[in-house]
RNA sequence: GGGGCAGUAGCUCAGCUGGUUAGAGCACACGCCUGAUAAGCGUGAGGUCGGGCGUUCAAGUCGCCCCUGCCCCA
């Protein structure tokens, strides 16, 4: 190899090496990645013959597959789950997802914090099953289909609404395409699942519509049938006219949307002095004609007043009657009522199209939930709104529909308004008040409306509709006390959220009158309305039933339509019981899932009995109405004592088998965008997860003229989202894994839908006008561990996350490349030193540093497993990143002479942090699965004593007992002296290769400095000093402070605290001080002396102006800054060990090869190398060294000439 | 309209049961180190802790009111 001249200065590399980065603007899409993200650019040199024994930790991707195939091609989850066979149970439900659309990053959120706790409890010695789940039922998927198949109702379709074009294209056709539906994205599900390192048993799922599962749920309704909780009535429900259908509170809470509405204040003459009109207010117009009431507060007072009248001529006036708090500015106040006094007051409603069935119409009345607002009298249509529902019941009103279950008002309506959808009869029912001098006040509002959560145009509406519900009001106290007993993160959510949404529980409206569903399992005889409820089909078959079409797969024969024809002789009267129409809400299913998973009780009742409760589940917040509700609430109601003996369920009176059935709820926040916007793909700031996960995604592509032939149009807020700059050039192709393709520009621009981009029509074209394009992003994917962290590590999971790959990088720089830095590090050291853990691994090194990390790890073992244990993840994985730095940033940075060294010392500390690297993975592995699994098998985890196929079936490590509390704040003091000494040789302006001849350390409490003394030359090494001095001479740059010990005197002092602090601080420090210290100061307050102990005031340091010096209130640090010759020989033979390093770097050395040193200088030069060749042979592994002065050397070292030639030996 | 959560440095977030220099990361500036090296480290600047009132010797932390945002409900 041939010699190269090295003189450049290092300041210069590093220059240079930053232009180089600075002028390469990322030429290469796809190969180029951000600074920090790529390890080396280099294969680390060989280091001896043959494969070194700890081999090089790839890149995030690469990691992941080669890991994702070894626990394949292993069968690690099985071979785990088989390992803890006989173990306790940590019981985990998984809440079942549906796979009838793709998977977003919220479901990544989910899953990672799924997987983190099992995995911990795995290694804590616990068996967790994790069986998948599918939630394949409810209107969600039947919505879907009805898409697929063009269903829709209303003008331009021959139906009334898409229930009834599902009825003519035929029930059992329509049932085969939901299960269709129901998987269409499963294999996107599986993936990612599999991806981000989700171990859940997907072989074994359970699905909703499966027959052992709808068995179950039959069971539970059997159940609350039997006791009387399940009943028909009439309620005021959500309907959506549309799809023919109620909805449920959680289907209605996805809904709502702000829009604007008309707000009116209506005239309501009363029949004794028609002069006088009440003023009530709606913002539906169009329930007005159905109108039966009027509402008032009993409480509130109520005034006939002289008003100007709205839009009438000057000085017009009018007589109103409404809250007197309410009252116009200028109104003349003629009477007070108060609400109870009007109650019974008669007035003429608005229309009169229709008489009230059920009972009296069109008197004030008063209802309690009226509240102070607009008129203080709310316009009460019975059938259309809940509240008004119940006070009509209460109050013998009768009601009025006037507008149907399609949403169109009917024959009784005039024709003007007749078959109108009631959001357009609106502005009729308006304008024909206000020609009738009915209207008072006409304003727009905007408020927010629900919609169909599946259909975003149509408004749902408020109706009274038979139905069937369940009597959860009758479990209220049996709820909340069920709640009381769960442990909620964060805990607010119990006394919050869902303890407010349990207080104001309603019954659950269960029946839903459509077809993909759960059939509600009760039979009723045409003849004499007997009702029966059936458990399951065995049980309707003892009962004599018949009907089941034996053709039909098994699943397909407990739903509509085949379930229908089957038929139950009536035991009652003989006759023929037929099954009630209605499928239920498909969050009841979800709530069966602890026991409807396995069929219980038709069977798999031991498994049931094993995972009842569960102690863990997590969802995100918006689950809090719906699984989290469902859950609890058919558990209360099912499994009270009685079932709990009968089945052998555990049930401990105590506690009367609270809570069930889940102990531990982690309430999840949303994914949102950078915005803090929640991602949503209709609203486009969505990106898919396998951006992050492989650096490219699917979407759907259309053709959009107005874009180059070059440009991608994406829109805006999906170019955010995918954070980077709209510049930025990424590859497109047809094929998942096709090489090449097209570079395109993104372009910034409207919106085209869900995961929609634009080409132009020539570029569709000519790549065959395919429909979906993958585009790979120009830059290295962060992978599944750092997108996991991003979870765990950013915030505490309740909080909403940003995402953005900014602070997917961030975090990824914080923990992974830094432990992955201090695995290289490690193995380079092992494989040059012949390490063999089996040999010298376990070795008790007493050195300082050893002694102190061992300790440290142990400490992060306690914290991490109280932490873990209570299911704060967010703070264990601070404090796994905390010693993750601490292990980098001190630990090996202070240690590295050692592993270059021989013999004992590099076996110690090459021994220690094997220990520590090995124990960190099994510390990583439930949060960074697959780069703990990469360093466990690269350490040799696998081979060692008692080691274990992979990392996740590792024991948790338990403590050592190496815990030096001691020891871990000297080094604290230490690490903190470190940062005060180079922050004054800041000051100083000296570099830190430069020696300096001593430092001055001042502690504020000198007692500590004894206890220093073993880790002085920790501090001597990292500031590069020859000797540090503690105390007597450094109080000669320090200042002393004295203020109180507020948590101390201010309970012993109360009041007098401020007095104290006051004289305190009027005093002379130092004589404060020297007072402390012999026992004791006296302060003389108003209210009589004090006296003040060492416990009682704080005393601190700071460094007196003048000294280059930095202080903090526990220390100062002062150097001694002058330079003589001697130091400064030193520092040149040190700056000569720099450059002769760097040129070996130049020359792409291994890190053992040996080198040939030429060195032309100065005589201070040479002189400084004559006096340190050990040194500088030792340290450059120089096994020659040739001298020759020569004053003319062209290169500059601190100012003296020099020239080297460096060549391998 | 009601309820929940949140508002702390330019940005993203910590901050335990109230205790006196309010922290971290990123970004920025300067510097350092470099046999882990397209990495790493240090220092600096940057805050009336959304606003107001109150409780207290002491409030980012507790109470009340208001403002703003998000979520849930009506």
């Amino acid at each position: 190899m041939g010699a190269e001249l090295r003189a450049r200065p290092a300041a210069q590399r590093g220059r240079n090496r930053r232009l180089w980065r600075a002028a390469d603007p990322s030429p290469h899409p796809g190969r180029s990645a951000p600074p920090g993200l790529v390890r080396r650019h280099r294969a680390p040199p060989p280091t001896r013959i043959g494969d070194p024994m700890f081999r090089e930790l790839p890149g995030a991707v690469p990691l992941e597959d080669e890991v994702l195939r070894f626990w394949d091609a292993q069968g690690i989850f099985q071979k785990s789950l088989q390992a803890a066979a006989g173990r306790p149970r940590f019981v985990f439900y998984e809440g079942p997802p549906t796979a009838n659309g793709t998977p977003h990053n919220g479901h990544v959120l989910t899953r990672v914090i799924k997987d983190l706790l099992p995995r911990y409890k795995a290694m804590r010695g616990y068996l967790v099953d994790r069986k998948a789940g599918w939630d394949t039922h409810g209107l969600p998927v039947e919505i879907e289909v009805e898409k697929e198949l063009g269903m829709r109702g209303g003008a331009n379709s021959p139906f009334a609404n898409a229930r009834e074009a599902v009825l003519a294209y035929g029930l059992d056709k329509f049932a085969q395409r939901c299960i269709e539906s129901v998987f269409k994205y499963t294999n996107e599900w599986e993936t990612l699942t599999k991806r981000v390192g989700f171990w859940v048993d997907l072989d074994d799922a359970y699905v909703t519509y499966h027959r052992s599962y709808v068995e179950s749920v039959w069971w539970a309704l059997h159940v609350l049938f039997e006791r009387g909780l399940l009943y028909q009535g009439k309620k005021v429900v959500w309907w959506w006219p549309e799809g023919g259908t109620a909805l449920s509170s959680g289907e209605v809470g996805e809904g709502y949307r702000d829009v604007d509405d008309p707000s009116v204040t209506v005239r309501f003459p009363l029949v004794d002095r028609p002069e006088v009109t009440v003023l009530a207010w709606t913002t539906t117009p169009w329930t007005l004609p159905s109108n039966t009431a009027l509402a008032v507060n009993p409480k509130h007072t109520y005034a006939i007043a002289r008003v100007a009248r709205p839009g009438g001529a000057e000085g017009e006036t009018e007589l109103v009657l409404m809250a007197e708090a309410l009252l116009p500015p200028g109104a003349e106040l003629l009477e007070r009522h108060t609400g109870l006094e009007l109650e019974g007051w008669r007035y003429t409603a608005p229309f009169s199209w229709a008489t009230a069935e059920g009972g009296d119409a069109h008197k004030v009345v008063c209802g309690p939930h009226v509240a102070l607002d607009q008129t203080g009298v709310v316009h009460t249509a019975p059938a259309y709104g809940e509240d008004d529902h119940r006070l009509a019941l209460d109050k013998g009103i009768g009601l009025l529909q006037l507008v149907g279950p399609d949403g169109r008002f009917g024959a009784e309506a005039p024709e003007w308004v007749r078959g109108l959808h009631f959001k357009e009869a609106d502005k009729h029912i308006i304008r024909d008040l206000r020609e009738r001098g009915l209207l008072f006040k006409q304003e727009t509002i905007r408020h927010s409306y629900p919609f169909s959560p599946r259909s975003k145009d149509d408004p749902l509406m408020q109706l009274a509709r038979p139905g069937w519900f369940i009597k959860t009001t009758a479990f209220k106290d049996e709820a909340l006390a069920n709640n009381a007993a769960v442990q909620w993160l964060p805990e607010h959510i119990r006394d919050g959220r869902f303890g407010d949404f349990l207080r104001n529980n309603v019954d659950w409206a269960l029946s839903r009158e459509r077809f993909w569903g759960t059939p509600l399992p009760i039979w009723t005889c045409a003849g004499c309305g007997q009702r029966q409820s059936f458990p399951g089909v065995a049980a309707l078959k003892a009962a004599g039933a018949t009907g089941f079409d034996p053709t039909v797969d098994e699943h397909l024969a407990v739903h509509k339509p085949w379930v229908d024809k089957v038929t139950v002789p009536c035991a009652a009267c003989g006759g023929v019981m037929e099954r009630v129409s209605e499928v239920i809400d498909c969050w009841f299913d979800s709530g069966c899932m602890p026991f409807a998973q396995f069929g219980f009780p038709h069977q798999g009742v031991e498994r049931f009995q094993q995972s009842f409760p569960a102690d863990f589940i997590s969802e995100a917040v918006d689950q809090t109405r719906g699984w989290f509700y469902s859950l609890l609430m058919i558990s209360t109601m099912v499994f009270d004592e009685q079932t709990c003996q009968k089945y052998g369920l555990p049930y401990d009176p105590e506690a009367r088998g609270l809570p069930r059935p889940y102990r531990n709820c982690v309430v999840l926040g949303h994914v949102c965008d950078m915005e803090g916007k929640k991602e949503s793909k209709s609203s486009g700031n969505y990106t898919s997860p396998d951006l992050v996960l492989r650096g490219r995604m699917k979407m759907r592509v259309v053709a959009d003229p107005a874009l180059k032939p070059d440009e991608l149009g994406m829109g805006k807020a999906a170019v955010r989202s995918i954070d980077l700059g709209a510049k930025e050039r990424m590859r497109m192709t047809v094929g998942e894994l096709e090489e090449g393709g097209l570079h395109v520009t993104l372009k910034e621009g409207p919106h085209r839908g869900k995961e929609t981009v634009a080409l132009h029509p020539d570029t569709l074209a000519a790549i065959g006008g395919p429909k979906e394009v993958w585009l790979h992003a120009p830059f290295e994917p962060p992978g599944a561990d750092a997108f996991r962290w991003l979870f765990y590590a950013a915030n505490a999971p309740w909080t909403n996350t940003r995402l953005s790959l900014r602070a997917i990088r961030e975090g990824q720089r914080e923990f992974h490349i830094r432990l992955g830095n201090v695995y290289s590090f490690f193995s380079i050291y092992a494989n040059i030193a012949g390490f063999d853990p089996a040999v010298h691994a376990g070795r008790s090194s007493a050195h300082v540093l050893d002694r102190w990390i061992r300790g440290e790890l142990d400490q992060l073992i306690v914290s991490m497993t109280e932490h873990l244990d209570g299911y704060r993840i967010y703070e264990a994985a601070r404090a796994l990143s905390a010693f993750v730095d601490g292990l980098s940033n001190w630990y090996v940075r202070r240690s590295r002479d050692r592993f270059w060294g021989d013999g004992e010392a590099a076996l110690d500390a090459l021994s220690t942090l094997y220990g520590v690297l090995l124990e960190l993975s099994k510390l990583a592995a439930p949060f960074v699965p697959f780069m703990a699994e990469g360093l466990y098998l690269r350490l040799g985890g696998a081979e060692a004593a008692g080691g274990q196929p992979s990392v996740h079936m590792e024991a948790w490590p338990n403590p050592s007992g190496a815990a030096d509390a001691a020891l871990s704040e000297d080094m604290a003091l230490i690490r903190e002296l470190a940062s005060l000494g180079l922050s004054a040789r800041a000051t100083v302006g000296v570099k830190v290769r430069q020696p300096l001849r001593a430092a001055e350390v001042m502690l504020a409490d000198p007692a500590r400095a004894e206890r220093l003394a073993a880790l002085v030359p920790l501090l001597v090494d990292e500031l590069n000093v020859r000797e540090v001095h503690f105390g007597a001479e450094a109080a000669r740059f320090v200042d002393f402070k004295v203020k109180p010990n507020y948590p101390n005197l201010g309970k012993r002092l109360g009041k007098e605290m401020k007095a104290c602090a006051a004289a305190l601080s009027a005093a002379a420090p130092a004589t404060v001080r020297a007072g402390l210290l012999s026992g004791g100061y006296t302060l003389t307050l108003d209210s009589g002396p004090v006296t003040l102990s060492e416990e009682d005031v704080v005393v601190e340091v700071a460094p007196r102006a003048g000294f280059k010096a930095a202080g903090s209130a526990a220390a100062v640090v002062a150097l001694h800054a002058d330079v003589d010759d001697d130091l400064r020989e030193e520092g040149l033979s040190r700056e000569l060990v720099n450059r002769i390093a760097g040129a070996r770097k130049d020359l792409d050395l291994g890190y053992t090869d040996r080198i040939r040193v030429g060195l032309r200088g100065g005589a201070a030069v040479l002189a400084a190398a004559r006096r340190f060749e050990a040194r500088l042979r030792s340290e450059t592994l120089a096994v020659a060294l040739d001298f020759v002065e020569d004053e003319q050397a062209p290169a500059d070292l601190d100012g003296h000439p020099f020239a080297l030639t460096v060549e391998k030996a």
